[in-house]
DNA sequence: TTGAAAGCGCTAACAC
DNA sequence: GTGTTAGCGCTTTCAA
């Protein structure tokens, strides 16, 4: 394969010095004259020498690649998660390592192996919806959106969230203010922890308002179910005049069922989202949905980690960070 | 932080063997008692033993780790093609690596030097519309999607795409041959090779039938530039009935302007898209477009580049999969 | 069938 | 300022 690269050892001898001052100019500690630098650093410069993270980590057991684990890549808040973090690490000087589970515990199970086997520092985590009780690794880990299931010993677990209470409550409030009588929530209930947050928050505006929570349990996240089971309940029930969807693409489907009814939106029944996606803002009749503010958790992440990552314990282990609402203007 | 991992030195104690035999277990090779086998195992069980792969890649030379480079992994295209490059690696053993480049090419050099550094085994690159001209490391490397700069030497670079200018070419003969006479088409022409075929093979359809080919030149692949492009132009050319986009994002672009000035589609303009994304299924009006075998592309960008790692020179170095229409049923 | 030992590229403690 | 050297976890000859 391609020729063996290079090593510090190679460029030590084309240098005419030790490895150890070699050593010393790439990591610029200890005292090193000017010209000898200047000579290494040529040399390093002609041969194109690239530094072995590997045999460094190993070296000194400080591991400079970053695991993120995540339920869905294609997913655009699990990516953009993903994007973010990423780029932070990056930033720092650090490797990340970006795994898939496919929501599937197994899956999980061997990302986490194998970022363990590879060394990581530290690991980034949403957990998959079929997550195991117990925790796996004694690598520092942070988790993100998602509540592992083991969340009851909330001490050794660190956690940053948005207020999904709050989101569903908001958007709640926002479809009460602007008069709805009878809204209905659409949820996949054993779908992670974050959609029963929403569903929390929609119930709480609900019996504040004298109202009464209903839910329309959805078996997946899916836009079809929500369109098909859409179609079933405003066929039969016409006084339904707002919708909270606990993600947009729920709310994509509600709408495909309220367009065929051709039931107006938003002046016969609102209808809202959740993460602002790209969806909810270029669908056709765009839709009013609560955002999270994914760069603020992602960098709350990363602190967080890098914290654990030196040996830190954390003053607080929950951060949950405020969400806000996106209003559209729309045509009817 | 978390205690020291174990080492095979360790279980060696542990099970009162040398470091040597328990090597031999791990790697299946070499013979040893069964018995002296059944005990390590035991210990490597009780201990919760995870091999460092690390300190193995380092010794053998033999990286299991694999770079995915994409321009924007919050891109629904590319998110699915590093989901599926990373599920195949997965499968066989392999670590991946995604690293985002956002478009940039100092990003996309620190990617390289970085998996460079991490010894990566090969890399499975979309390069940037800012990619360099050179290439930039003797890592074994096949090119999905967007083709390098410096293809002209073709030899020496693998690359997988799809048929973009089939894709053009068929998405536009389909809008001839339900009766457009007058076809445009909307294009950010120095966003990448992608966008160029697909516009080639929308001129190669006109030529054919003798219809002039028009370009509305984009300045980026937003759905805004799109938009605003559409509403100046359908307000002043009452003519147009297609409309080739070179991406989903720009058909909707598209899509939302021909709503607002209240032409009707397809009845009255019909409008093409390209990557059957999310988007374009779901779009209240949804739109036809181009569908590029994402499955298909990472599969064969795998399979060659494990020939590559292994140190075959594949017989073909270009290889371009066929694309497919999706049509829609659409009310109006 | 098993063990001893060299060495992969690098850092850091120590000697000069 | 610079060189020597031990050793990180592991594989792999070579001997026993």
């Amino acid at each position: 394969m391609s020729k063996k690269s290079i090593s510090i050892k190679d460029i030590a001898k084309l240098a005419g010095v030790s490895i150890a001052t070699v050593s010393r100019v790439i990591n610029r500690n200890g005292k090193v004259a000017p010209e000898t630098e200047k000579k290494i650093l040529q040399v390093m410069e002609e041969n194109h020498y690239v530094p072995n993270l590997l045999a460094k980590g190993f070296r000194t057991q400080k591991f400079t690649t970053i695991g993120i684990i995540v339920p869905d890549i294609s997913i655009e808040f699990f990516s953009k998660i993903a994007k973010k973090v990423q780029t932070i690490f990056f930033e720092k000087g650090y490797a990340t390592i970006i795994c898939n589970t496919n929501e599937d515990y197994k899956m999980e199970r061997q990302c986490i192996n194998m970022l363990q086997a590879q060394h990581v520092g530290g690991i980034i985590h949403i957990v998959s919806v079929t997550t195991e009780k117990e925790k796996k690794t004694s690598i520092p880990t942070v988790y993100i959106d998602r509540e592992p299931a083991y969340g009851n010993t909330k001490k050794d677990m660190v956690l940053i969230e948005s207020d999904n209470v709050s989101g569903g409550y908001q958007a709640t409030n926002e479809m009460i203010k602007k008069g709805c009588k009878k809204i209905i929530c659409f949820c996949p209930k054993d779908k992670g922890s974050t959609h029963i947050k929403r569903w929390d928050g929609y119930c709480k505006a609900m019996e504040e308002t004298g109202g009464k929570p209903r839910l329309v349990s959805l078996d997946n996240v899916s836009e079809v179910d929500a369109y098909e089971k859409a179609i079933e309940l405003f066929g039969k029930d016409k006084e339904i005049d707002g919708v909270f969807a606990t993600t947009d693409l729920i709310a994509i489907g509600v709408l495909k069922a309220l367009k065929e009814l051709k039931i107006k939106v938003p002046s016969q029944v609102k209808v809202f989202g959740y993460d602002n996606s790209l969806l909810s803002e270029i669908a056709t009749t765009p839709i009013a949905t609560v955002e999270q503010p994914i760069e603020l958790m992602s960098e709350k992440a990363a602190e967080m980690l890098e914290k654990l990552m030196d040996g830190e314990r954390p003053e607080e282990s929950h951060i949950v960070v405020p969400v806000k609402l996106v209003k559209r203007k729309t045509g009817k």
